[in-house]
DNA sequence: TGCCGCGGTCTGTGATCACACTTACGCTGA
DNA sequence: TCAGCGTAAGTGTGATCACAGACCGCGGCA
């Protein structure tokens, strides 16, 4: 076998993570990062090749993803990123609203001083970019998934974090993918106002308050791509 | 190999679904129906000589497992089912009652009256149990987990559901083990009344009682096991 | 020229083999 | 008799091999 690839090597340092895990990372990165389109096919061995593995932590990494809905397996037994329907893309909206709300007012409630620094800090980093003369797309909604994922940590509800991961393992390929094809704007729209909101709600710890804010967040920002009509069906 | 054992071979007549679903599903049902006690320690090899498949599938199914956290695997290799702390239990609580709270809240406004047929036969069931001379107290945890599980269907919520059985996976052990500990008392206390709420109000489609019917049904019963104190720490 | 059929390749799935590591039992020495 | 060490069995993880099925394309026939 040659030298291992760039993504796992890069993760060699820490002996101890299986290989399958790193896998799985690299993948979930890659879903989320929107660097796999819905309803790309993948290939095992393909993807075993270019991580510089075998297929075993591969298939291990693929079996776990398509157990969380973020692969899909056809009856053809090719697997592939899920193309969302308007409808099931509606439903994710309904539940993450109420996942991600509840998470936003526990971490209004439950939430340390010392949490506020870090999630300030990924709001600025992504109101900079929304801000900015031509604005870097990409990292505006990395900036935005450090922002959400900070506030929920917050919560301090470690059962609920691998729940919301899932949920956006679900809505990555399709929140990027709006964003690749909508060149013109920007795919948030009045995000930054909603993420103040949500900001100082929790800083005044008024759960109610931020449950709204991420409500409102969430449902305008899918609202757009709803509106989009690139959804199937 | 030999002739393929009971669990696998039950299900031998679908074929489609890989053996690794299938040995997945048999550790599940083990996990939530209490045959796996907290700390109990699991060898891959074992359960595929059990299950009559090689280690692969077993692997598959573990590793999932182990990714929704209803197994853990020791920094010394060891696959075992996790012991949950207080902490952990009550922490595991607050998010069942949010989402299984919204569940129910949702199988109010959705369900369909065709849904109310079944959630009411596994109530009955369940009642009938409670209410006998020697209750079965196996048969009353199934009739409880059947009749939780018809009611979020009910939502209608597809994204929900494996959200919530993830859950299950995790409570399912600590579950039966006070099941199984306390042999005086059935360990269901008052939730024969909870239920006929719960059924009540997802009938007159009140979406707030009905949640608040599910989150007293969630915490009393979360309550009266967190009281026998046999929780780790 | 168009269409049907067959073969090769690629897919995921399962089994078996190989390896690093941990654990525990038993033997040997003092 | 007891302590300590070495070996053997058992663990999960990864690689390689084997197999059934699907898909694509090339070639031959009408």
């Amino acid at each position: 076998m040659p030298e291992a690839s760039a993504v796992v090597a890069s993760s060699e340092s820490g002996r101890k993570v299986t290989l399958g895990t790193q896998v799985y990372a690299a993948l979930s990165q890659k879903l989320v990062g929107g660097e796999l389109a819905p309803g790309e096919k993948i290939s095992l061995r393909h993807i075993a090749e270019t991580l510089g593995t075998s297929v075993m932590p591969v298939r291990e990494a693929v079996s776990r993803l398509v157990a969380d809905g973020a692969l899909e397996v056809s009856p053809n037994k090719a697997v592939a990123v899920p193309v969302m329907t308007r409808e099931a893309f509606c439903e994710l909206t309904t539940v993450r609203v109420a996942i991600e709300g509840f998470a936003a007012e526990q971490a209004a409630y439950n939430h340390k001083n010392s949490d506020m620094a870090g999630i300030a800090a990924h709001d600025a980093a992504f109101r900079r970019e929304c801000e900015a003369a031509i604005p870097d797309r990409v990292a505006a909604l990395k900036a935005n998934r450090n922002f959400h994922f900070a506030l929920y940590a917050a919560a301090d509800l470690p059962t609920l974090m691998p729940i919301i991961t899932g949920l956006w393992l679900k809505i990555g390929p399709v929140l990027n993918l709006d964003l690749r094809l909508s060149s013109q704007r920007l795919a948030i729209g009045g995000a930054e106002a909603q993420h103040a909101r949500a900001i100082a709600a929790v800083r005044a710890r008024d759960g109610k308050e931020a449950r709204a804010a991420i409500k409102q967040d969430i449902e305008t920002t899918a609202g757009l791509i709803a509106a989009t009509g690139r959804l199937a069906r």
